[in-house]
RNA sequence: GGGCGCGUAGCUCAGUUGGUUAGAGCGCCUGCUUCACACGCAGGAGGCCCGGGGUUCGAGUCCCUGCGCGCCCACCA
């Protein structure tokens, strides 16, 4: 029955970890009638290793997860895992490579199999790391968005929008990486300024001898260029209008059209337009019917277009062309300029705007009904400060490129006919082209791995059909997962779960902040400041790095993580640990075995019951109300540290302290007994979301059955039928009578071992107290008290309400005249403000009388406080 | 170019709807091996709440502005 001296995690977290998962208690069942709380993890990448950001997300999905189990919801947790098309295909492809061979020498199916076997044998790391964390999830449930279920799912959405006109290939402008070999969305490309040129290029104008220079940051497009163009309003050029300039190095003569474009204050005024490379220029071209010469080909090499370029790479293409324009005295200047480039988020490589024939989704409609939805509160988007990003993302969003040129995803169920042109989208694999009956072949690409995370909420749930489950638990009550991904994949989320679903995927979303290291910093690997979960757990406890995490998780900042914050969480749960050691070093003392009270959630001492009894049940309904409705409200740093100040300094500082005057030799299980093993069960299960390891632990070393767990019983909640006023007021003046004997002895530098004696002098109701419970004050302060007429002068310590003396040698009162005057110092200032807005009409008339009558309280508290402390000073 | 957030004790941060003596952890100082815990106990020092203006009886909290940080979005060469 006796604790470990030591408190070693190590020791009984991996037992209730495997235990967790091996007794299936997580299993979510049906159960009519019952509040349903279900939760989908945002899926991690197969490919993934965990780090803090996941076991933050994860820490606070199941505090969340399991206070919801507890209090008696139909709770589902959702486990399960992304593909992570390019990522994964790339992995593979490395791996491939370091033994000498090229993925694509494989071919597609052989590939397609590798990366499956790679999977089985390496992929899902997070999975088993999270398992070793104690995470409360269905494992039986788990989901991979490749499944057959999943996928079958994706092709249904995928014919779906079809069908109704929201899905369709065409022929655009998009992001293409040359490095993954693949088309990307917006999402996927990322800004970022870089110091750069621009390149001002001399045009010959045809049949003139002027020139029109021309500002470019990318030179070698120029090989491309199908115009120039100036601003209608531009005076300067407004007589070349119609003409036609020569274009250097290619030999080709090109038009000088009008267009907004051309915006007379940047650079020259004039632009080149290279509709196959860039954006604006394609829009351009549209508008001009300009043609579209592509030069840079998918490997961001110059083609046999760009003339004796070709065969070179885009950036030595440039290189070249600067060169032979400057050779030919054509290159005007050149500024220093900061470019926005796009590079790909996967392998960095600056993405290459290029046109091609790509699927996407028409998103404007789907995007209306998802700002409808946040706007009807549909979905509640915490903290609210994103909702305005929401929107205005919402707002802006523009059709998405979902199809990949890639081998590792879904592939896309459209089937071409090279004899009629016939487009089959179906939901069964067609045989023969439906118009000629020739034969099909199916769409090479894939399917953008966000397309089918979009699903995630109900396809894992079975849908398309109408499983038990999906009518049970869709749609999910709450996702927590991060900003980063708030586009990627909760926007499309709630645009794909209202279209195929009719109904939002989820009623609430909790966006965390980013952890950063001791300085601030994001972790990243290239930082090489990343903090490795494992290790960390392994060192101190996973309750420890849980603990220190939620401490800094206040929605709407980031959370810092630092060693010395996982070190202070495992001193508190060292002092838990010790707790318990003592109760049962006790229990065994005077003959108590472990004892759990039957009726837990109404189980109170009797009326008669010593008063720390009666105070401790009040303090911790305090502690119930305030964790309920910080964890509901996603406070997870108010529910650790209201939880951490119960039971450490209410429960461990005072109501321990003043049991040890309860504990009688051989007195066998009595009431005293039995008050102090509910409160300490009841307190386990206040902190069981926030540390289930230890909560776990010594709730079995207690005496609960081999086959239960703490996780499955009810958490405490607020009754306000249960403040116990009368023993707040009394353990809070034995805290006071205490403190301030505690205050004396240090003041006066006393040996904390010399026995003291001392009086004290106030109204009834302290009296009583210092009467009632000498012996606690004995015990806590090594103080024997009487009431009597106290001195005004001497070693006295007052507060409004009461003076306590003590006897001492005139010459140690030094310290304690300096503390008074210091004291008499904010007291004057306090009173000189409480009395100036008390003679404040405008102040009387317009505050509330609340407010007023505490300030006409305090004044007089201060004033009988003065009086007291001139006193002594005067003596 | 648009939008968002932050600036509070030496450090890292709390501070829900404005209520008057601004909190915590760590660190620091003093004392203590008090029959669970030195991963501890008791006590203590430390803050023009970034600057300026405004609203209000009352501002760390709301508004404007300046300064200093950070982030997101964006097809201007």
């Amino acid at each position: 029955m006796q604790l470990e001296k030591i408190y070693e995690p190590g020791r009984f977290e991996p037992r209730w970890a495997q235990w967790w998962v091996e007794s299936g208690i997580y299993h979510a069942k049906h159960e009519p009638g019952k509040p349903v709380f279900s939760l989908v993890i945002p899926p991690p990448n197969v490919t993934g290793v965990l780090h803090m950001g996941h076991m933050l997300e994860h820490t606070e999905i199941d505090v969340t997860v399991r206070w919801h189990r507890m209090r008696g919801d139909c709770v589902l947790w959702l486990p399960g895992m992304d593909h992570a098309g390019i990522a994964t295909q790339m992995v593979v492809a490395r791996q491939l490579a370091e033994q000498g061979i090229n993925f694509r020498d494989l071919g597609r199916e052989k590939f397609e199999e590798t990366v499956w076997k790679w999977k089985a044998e390496s992929g899902g790391m997070i999975m088993r790391q999270m398992v070793q964390l104690g995470a409360s999830c269905d494992w039986s449930r788990e989901r991979f968005t490749l499944d057959a279920g999943l996928s079958r799912a994706v092709r249904e959405t995928f014919v779906r929008l079809y069908e109704k006109g929201l899905i369709y290939r065409g022929e655009y402008m998009v992001n293409w990486c040359p490095g993954c070999k693949t088309a990307i969305s917006d999402l996927e490309s990322q800004h970022e300024e870089t110091a750069g040129h621009l390149w001002h290029i001399r045009y010959k104008v045809v049949g003139s001898d002027r020139y029109l220079v021309v500002a470019t940051t990318r030179p070698e497009t120029l090989l491309g260029d199908s115009a120039v163009a100036i601003n209608a309003n531009d005076e300067r050029y407004l007589d070349l209008h119609g003409g036609k300039v020569h274009l250097p190095l290619m030999d080709r003569e090109i038009p000088i059209i009008l267009d907004d474009l051309a915006d007379p204050e940047f650079g020259t005024g004039v632009v080149k337009i290279t509709p196959a490379h860039d954006l604006n220029d394609f829009e351009a071209g549209k508008r001009h019917n300009l043609p579209r010469l592509q030069v840079i080909d998918t490997n961001a090499q110059i083609m046999p277009s760009g003339g004796k370029y070709a065969g070179l790479d885009r950036m030595a293409a440039r290189k070249r062309v600067v060169e032979d324009l400057q050779a030919l005295g054509l290159l005007d200047r050149v500024e220093n300029y900061v470019v926005n480039l796009s590079k790909c988020q996967r392998c960095k490589t600056i993405v290459e705007p290029l046109i091609s024939k790509q699927w996407f989704v028409s998103t404007k409609s789907l995007a209306a009904k998802a700002i409808a939805a946040v706007d009807e509160k549909r979905i509640e988007i915490v903290p609210e400060a994103w909702v305005k990003t929401w929107n205005e993302w919402m707002h802006n969003i523009r059709d998405w490129c979902i199809s990949r040129q890639l081998w590792w995803g879904h592939r896309i169920p459209a089937w071409y006919c090279d004899a009629c042109d016939e487009v089959v989208v179906s939901r069964t694999d067609p045989t023969s082209c439906l118009q000629c009956a020739g034969p099909l072949r199916q769409d090479a690409d894939v399917l953008d791995t966000w397309f089918s995370s979009g699903l995630w909420p109900f396809s894992t749930l079975g849908w398309p059909d109408q499983t038990e489950d999906l009518k049970h638990f869709y749609p999910t009550s709450l996702l927590i997962t991060g900003f980063d991904i708030l586009f990627f994949w909760v926007a499309r989320m709630a645009m794909l779960g209202i279209e195929c679903m009719g109904e939002v995927p989820f009623r609430q979303v909790y966006i965390h902040g980013l952890v950063r290291d001791a300085d601030k910093q994001k972790m990243s690997k290239t930082k090489g400041n990343v903090v490795d979960p494992l290790v960390e757990t392994e060192k101190n406890g996973t309750d420890a790095v849980r603990m220190a995490l939620l401490t800094g998780a206040a929605p709407g900042t980031d959370i810092v993580f630092t060693s010395e914050r996982v070190e202070s969480s495992r001193s508190f749960a060292n002092k838990i640990w010790n707790a318990a050691r003592f109760l049962f070093m006790n229990m065994e003392r005077c003959g108590v075995d472990p004892w759990m009270a039957a009726d837990v959630n109404t189980y109170l001492p009797a009326a008669d019951a010593p008063v720390e009894d009666r105070w401790i049940f009040s303090r911790l309904n305090e502690c119930a109300k305030e964790m309920n409705r910080a964890i509901e409200t996603f406070r997870y740093h108010e529910a650790a540290q209201c939880v951490w100040r119960f039971f450490w300094h209410e429960f461990c500082d005072w109501y321990v302290e003043l049991k040890k005057l309860r504990f009688v030799e051989g007195s066998g299980l009595n009431d005293d007994w039995r008050n102090l093993l509910a409160v300490f069960e009841s307190a386990l299960r206040l902190l069981h979301p926030v540390m289930p390891f230890l909560t776990e632990e010594l709730w079995h070393r207690l005496g609960a059955a081999d086959n239960a767990s703490i996780s499955l019983t009810s958490y405490p909640q607020f009754d306000p039928a249960r403040f116990d006023s009368a023993a707040e007021r009394e353990i809070g003046i034995l805290q006071e009578i205490v403190t301030a004997a505690r205050n004396l002895r240090a003041d006066l530098g006393l040996d904390p071992k010399q026995p003291l004696e001392g009086l004290i002098s106030g109204n009834a109701d302290i009296l009583a107290v210092a009467a009632g419970q000498s012996v606690a004050i004995q015990r806590l302060a090594g103080l024997t008290v009487q009431a009597g007429e106290t001195p005004k002068t001497g070693a006295v310590r007052s507060t409004a309400e009461f003076t306590l003396a003590i006897n001492v040698p005139a010459g140690q009162m030094e310290a304690q005249r300096r503390r008074l005057e210091k004291e008499r110092e904010q007291l004057e200032k306090n009173i000189v403000s409480s009395r100036r807005q008390l003679s404040d009409d405008v102040f009387l008339g317009k505050a509330p009388a609340k407010v007023v009558d505490s300030i006409r309280a305090k004044l007089a508290d201060y004033e009988v406080q003065l009086a007291k402390i001139n006193e002594s000073l005067a003596g």
